[in-house]
DNA sequence: TTCATGATGTGACAAATGTCATATTCTGAG
DNA sequence: CTCAGAATATGACATTTGTCACATCATGAA
């Protein structure tokens, strides 16, 4: 299991790697200190997960790990945090990280990143309990990129493979409306053409909810 | 585990129902005794796994097979044979069927449904040991559809977005080449432009092998 | 009311796309 | 060698797509 910490703090991140170094299942590969580190160590050495704080000073770790998924939709970025701050949690989701779990939480990081590692998300059992106020299920993964819902509906029937002209009869806008929307969403998406936004749609599993 | 039996012989599919049914997971929607019955059963049942027989009678259980899987390609279809006969396994797999069990093997046709279920794929172990010639990786679910290697090649260009140009570059062809390559797949397998080629693309999850 | 804003629409345009008829080239079977 | 059939290419063409500038209209805040 290769992995990239991120953490401003020099001695967590030191700490980090001395103790998940020692399970010989894991291999640290780099280490960082702030957002911009994150990403440049992501892309340069692409490992299973991205273990990274989400409060720190050289840029924060959402806007980091937001922008390594604009790239890499799979990339796993699990977040370690001291707290448990329900915007965090709902941003950490929002843009599709795979968990986020609390530093206190000692003995259950290795465990987490295994978890991640096979494909799971997780989450600290504080924060399940603490918050269900929030629904996790409406917390909806498009919003990350500024779509209104209506956006979003066009975006459905582009990967459902209609034409212009069919979606103007689905949603009842005309033609031309449409394809305004359709300009639009690929400036917000920074895609070409609605085969490249069918392409988006599938890889990052928006088919699934 | 909700199933359509579908068995040539009355006998077999009678036991089967029986004998399947004895498992409280199990519930037996239908029994058919063709091909025919097949398509129509699965399409009125919409059942978990369609297990059916391959060499029967009334049309052959690998063409409704086929056009079971054409119309849905989520379909599980898991066969059930009494021979291991290399080209009906090699067509099972090509067909995107869930598997390839015999007759003989009784007592793993409850496990193997419950493998094809949790989304597995089943083969008795005396067909990956007896055919060893076969190498499960080659065969390739678009074959189906008379596809050629290199458009297959064009089908995954497009599934990642390109441009005709951009093929073009990628497998030095000219630009003109490429619309008629192009021309001709969605001719092959009904559809109207790229972008319909990118969602059956994913959709029929060609993006994992 | 007035104004700003957002949702919707139109027209014009260039570029990309898909279709078709028709070459050209290469290669393997006979 | 010769022929048939792939594979590849070209040009013409109609359509669709994506972009842009600019209307129109309703609505809600000031």
């Amino acid at each position: 299991m290769k992995l990239v910490l991120v953490d401003d703090d020099k001695l967590v991140s030191a700490s980090l790697k001395t103790i998940l170094s020692a399970d010989p299942e894991v291999e640290v590969l780099a280490i960082g200190n702030s957002g911009k580190d994150a990403q440049e160590l992501y892309f340069k050495h692409h490992p299973d997960i991205l273990l990274m704080d989400i409060r720190m000073d050289g840029g924060n770790g959402l806007d980091a790990g937001k922008q390594i998924l604009a790239k890499d939709p799979n990339a796993n970025i699990l977040y370690l945090s001291t707290f448990v701050d329900e915007d965090y949690i709902r941003t950490a989701l929002a843009i599709g990280a795979k968990g986020y779990i609390l530093k206190q939480d000692f003995d259950s990081i290795l465990p987490s990143l295994r978890a991640v590692a096979s494909g799971q998300k997780v989450f600290a059992g504080e924060i399940v309990e603490k918050i269900p106020t929030m629904s996790l299920e409406e917390i909806v993964p498009y919003q990350q990129f500024d779509l209104t819902d209506k956006e979003f509906e066009l975006v459905q029937k582009v990967a459902e493979g209609l034409s212009n002209k069919e979606i103007s009869g689905a949603l009842y806008l005309s033609e031309g409306t449409v394809r305004n929307y359709l300009t639009i969403i690929l400036e917000k998406l920074d895609l070409r053409d609605r085969t490249q936004l069918a392409v988006f749609y599938y890889k990052n599993q928006w088919d699934k909810l």
